[in-house]
DNA sequence: AGCATGACTAGGC
DNA sequence: AGCCTAGCCATGC
């Protein structure tokens, strides 16, 4: 079944997983890349959580790069929306090389101090 | 309180 | 190297 998507931003909200996702990602620089992994691991969250870092990444608010998040092998990540081209566009106009296939170079890219 | 969901990953073939 | 499968975790209903 699909769960209704609701943002589950609040002003006045305790911090939540979400928050610390969205704090960390901030302060990601531009012309670089990080993993969802790696966001998980930043946390203090097991590598298993990527998935729920990816759903945090989904009903993020304007203020986080969310487009220099991208999956462990350096594509950006497949979703049901269409969100892929802006990502993409956004990612290259900071300086972010693709190559033929699509993927970036992690090891050049990913932003090291996660 | 319990269960389905998903912008992921690591490991096998 | 590329495709498929099975875990994994926070959230929402």
């Amino acid at each position: 079944m699909k769960s209704q998507l609701h943002i589950p931003l609040r002003p006045s909200a305790p911090p939540t997983f979400f928050s610390r996702v969205y704090a960390l990602v901030r302060r990601v620089p531009r012309g670089r890349v990080v993993t969802y992994g790696q966001v998980a691991r930043a946390l203090g969250a097991p590598p298993s959580a990527a998935r729920t870092v990816g759903w945090a990444m989904r009903a993020s608010p304007d203020s986080v790069p969310w487009h220099r998040v991208v999956n462990a092998r350096g594509e950006i990540a497949q979703r049901p929306t269409t969100g892929y081209h802006a990502q993409r566009a956004r990612l290259k106009a900071e300086g972010v090389r693709f190559d033929r296939k699509g993927k970036i170079n992690l090891g050049k890219y990913a932003w090291k101090r996660a």
